[in-house]
DNA sequence: GGAAATGATTTGGG
DNA sequence: CCCAAATCATTTCC
């Protein structure tokens, strides 16, 4: 019923996928903007622990209930000799035993389901892998911001440069600005001495360019002497071990961290 | 270990 | 869409 299409929707139960658990070996980080394609092969490996450990454990329960059916089909036909039985009979507690062991089998999906939900918001919620950004990346945010104090609205293509300069992407340049403002409206006494310590740094770096806002955007402005916006972003997530424990029995185990 | 800092998301308004 | 504000979850610093 739901909980059968909720787990085919998830891939955890439904066809095959190819080689199975160990077959997630993505190893093209696209160099632009991918940002959601190494979290997905971790979050598929972890899911693929939970349909081998799902099937596993339904296959169990269905040799379990074969077995305690041809057990109970001896039973009666042991006592078929002192009474009469019907066939109708023995269909009857065939059925009843089938409907015992689906219900069994129900938990056992209800429980994969509540994994996968627990896998889903570990994975799935960008909040919970939260990484800093590089100092260099902070340095240049807080110079854009507290040098465009009076309008602190990067337009789309100055976040884009932004986001470039820094290695992370125009959402993250986005969320930062968003983040800032309000932050330093909050306390404004506090911050104003941050915003003296980067127009200080301005000055001091860049001696006679005064690119605070009115002229154009330039986009070929010259960074300070210490750029570098190359190093490959800021390595990868090391995804502390989780080690969900679900309802049945499910426990992945702290893999090992490598791509 | 707890507080502060910080990045990301949700909510609500335009 | 973008933004502000509130909130969440994690990292960093003490």
């Amino acid at each position: 019923m739901r909980l059968d299409n909720m787990l085919i929707a998830e891939g955890v139960a439904g066809p095959e996928k190819g080689g199975g658990v160990g077959a997630a070996a993505n190893a093209s980080a696209a160099a632009g903007a991918g940002d959601s394609a190494i979290e997905h092969s971790d979050y598929r490996a972890k899911l693929g622990q939970i349909r081998q450990i799902y099937h596993q454990e339904l296959e169990k329960y269905e040799q379990a209930c074969n077995e305690f059916t041809t057990h109970v089909m001896n039973l009666l036909r042991e006592q078929s000799r002192t009474r009469p039985i019907t066939p109708k009979e023995i269909e009857r507690m065939v059925q009843i035993i089938h409907k015992k062991f689906s219900s069994i089998q129900m938990q056992l999906k209800q429980s994969t389901c509540e994994a996968v939900m627990i896998l889903r918001s570990r994975f799935l919620d960008a909040r919970r892998r939260r990484r800093n950004f590089s100092k260099q990346a902070s340095e240049i945010l807080n110079e854009y911001f507290y040098s465009n104090l009076s309008n602190p609205y990067p337009s789309e293509e100055e976040k884009e440069a932004l986001a470039r300069r820094c290695s992370i992407t125009v959402n993250q340049v986005s969320n930062w600005f968003g983040n800032k403002r309000i932050r330093y409206k909050k306390n404004i006494g506090k911050a104003q001495e941050e915003a003296n310590l980067y127009a200080a740094k301005k000055a001091a770096g860049e001696g006679a360019s005064p690119y605070s806002m009115s002229g154009t955007p330039g986009p070929m402005m010259s960074p300070p002497p210490g750029d570098e916006s190359s190093m490959g972003g800021y390595g990868m997530p090391g995804m502390n071990g989780s080690g969900y424990s679900g309802a049945l029995g499910y426990d992945l185990h702290p893999e090992s961290p490598d791509v």
